[in-house]
DNA sequence: GATGAATGAGCTTTCATTCAT
DNA sequence: TATGAATGAAAGCTCATTCAT
């Protein structure tokens, strides 16, 4: 698997040129758009900004949420690729970690409104999440290899951090930005081998619903 | 500033008795169904719910928005009375830290689809997030007299950890219960006054819009 | 069971006035909509001819098909009715079923229109062709008692010839009207008593499909 | 005129061996999926299943309509033919007619949009009709000569006969197939000269249309 | 004041037909 | 000439908000 397959999928041999641009265009406009707007947006003024009509849109993308979920999973797929590239050739494996964080976070900083247009939709898609996983995992064994990352740490763990703080950087965005890297310093001292306490037992004390009237 | 003025605002005087009774109604009712359904719920389910008529739904509040905010600042406020009330019975200042976040998120965690509904409006309003940053402040204090807690560490990173936290709560809440936990722990570990290396000035490396493709 | 209720449903007591209006309104409109266009209009047509917007029409019928189902049902029971006292009040047992036939088919032959639209929805809904059943079988069983009908004729038998029938006054309401009659005229001697050899068994010889090239 | 006229039209010269096979296979397919789902069916699947592309099929048929038209005529004419050629082959006229309402009807068992063009144009086309007109008159005329039909039944009372029992076909294709064959057999005995009484005259008691609220 | 029926712009989606490749 | 992508005008339906009763 290479990198390339994810940031710019080849095109399916037996496509149309235009209808490829068309595809693209798409993309790129509902990138836009709901980067602006957010998921809520008319589709029409997808449509209209592509340049394409309403039936074009639909043939590429069957529903308005799968075009949002394509869109949002490029977007991710990009950004994890670059986040990647710079980690792997970083040589100390806690900046590799570090730096992975710091730069994924600083361009979801730089594209909010995609970033929140993930809570219509749940999220990225499975395969986008086990990429992140995957990626993450590679970088968290350089760090167990080399003795600097807290017993017990898991790419669970790491991965829920990456969400976490995501939240952190759309909410300080506009008033506060850059203020998420505080926390991130916070969270990697904590990921730490110096701290060598063992990590509550998931599902432990584990969440109950409850009505707080 | 009483606690319980925030629990039960004192009812405007001159108001009929119904119209108060109403207005609880419409609140709960609206506090469930927002919790079962999220915030994209039709106004009618409330209205039925609650027992009254759209009229006097949207004479009590003018618009979706605002009873929704209102639902959320009540809940958000109850929950923070109830941690801070635990908190404040604590005497040792770490604990007391650690528990109110412990409580927070553990209650947001039984509510989830309530927390969700803050990402469509911004979050909390103006004087819910002020309340909530006196009451970290009185605990960050405590902290800070007993020398437990990392230098230069602010009630906004603290503020800013509890949203951050709040999303892993979110995501985690079906597939891992309580594995926020474990993040709360690394979080708090970061925290500690072991850690003394300076954490980064906000503003520096402040975050700049950028296009991804 | 009066028939007056099929006729004009009682209207529900807690309705307001205004609102049984706009659903009587709504019903006219789409009979004669649907009477001049088909059933493939727009509901915006129908919702136009009312006076009511196309939320007041959806309050009454949640759907397009529910909409049109009530109006053929109104029709197709006012036609019954009308079809059926005029049976009940001829005293002799065959003139009571074939008068019957004749003036169902014959207001059938004045609203083409609507008779079509029974094609879109799968005819008549369960509880009309119910009582068409019932109808007809009163009918049947009079002239059964006088010995008069040829044996073997069921009330399935008599449904079904009245609804090819439908067919047949469609088919020549433009070019030869009332040539319909011609055809009812053989049916009902082809039932009479007259004709004593056994009808085929149904399922005797059933329908397989075959391609015709 | 023959009849192999009908059924296979004389390829037109210079057209190339391709062309005619596309056309064929559109035709096939065609006449299949609106047997099954009506004239109201996607072109698109018309196209699917033919395996060729919109343009091609828009070449050979300008409109959907008019491919409609197209495929009834050919197969009611296949039919046609089919059910003429088989009774001609028998001997006594009466068995000779019956025989071809039996097959006829048992071919085109279910077929959607050959029930639909009755209602609409009273048949596939005027040339059709024309046909089977024709067609139905020798089987008319041998009855008359052996003095077993009903005197006064004219060419016409039978066509429409047909298209009436096609409803029957298609109503009871699913719930009872076969029970058609119960309408057939007393719809001959009311045509049987064993019924002398003379028919309506077409246009007495012709149709009005009227309103029925 | 309370009620819930009415409103209608706006949403997603379909499909007969055209046209670039 | 064959292909199937592109078109865009409807269509069915929803829902925050208003207003007559």
């Amino acid at each position: 698997m290479t990198l390339a397959e994810h940031a710019t999928p080849a095109p399916r041999p037996g496509r149309r040129a235009d209808a490829e641009r068309n595809r693209a265009a798409i993309i790129e406009a509902a990138g836009a758009v709901f980067a602006e707007c957010g998921g809520g947006v008319d589709v029409r003024e997808i449509a209209r900004r592509s340049g394409v009509g309403m039936g074009t849109l639909y043939r590429h993308f069957p529903t308005k949420d799968e075009l949002l979920a394509t869109v949002l999973e490029r977007q991710f797929n990009a950004w994890l690729t670059d986040a990647y590239q710079r980690a792997v050739a970083t040589e100390d494996p806690w900046q590799a970690l570090a730096g992975f964080f710091e730069q994924l976070l600083g361009t979801q900083a730089g594209n909010r409104a995609v970033v929140e247009s993930y809570a219509s939709t749940g999220g990225p898609s499975a395969s986008c999440i086990q990429r992140c996983y995957a990626l993450i995992d590679q970088l968290r064994t350089r760090c167990v290899d080399a003795g600097v990352l807290r017993p017990g740490v898991t790419t669970e763990d790491l991965f829920l951090l990456s969400g976490s703080l995501s939240q952190a950087v759309l909410t300080t965005a506009e008033s506060h930005p850059g203020q998420w890297r505080r926390l991130l310093r916070i969270s990697l001292d904590g990921l730490s081998s110096r701290n060598a306490e063992p990590l509550p037992v998931r599902g432990m004390g584990a969440d109950t619903p409850a009505s707080t009237d």
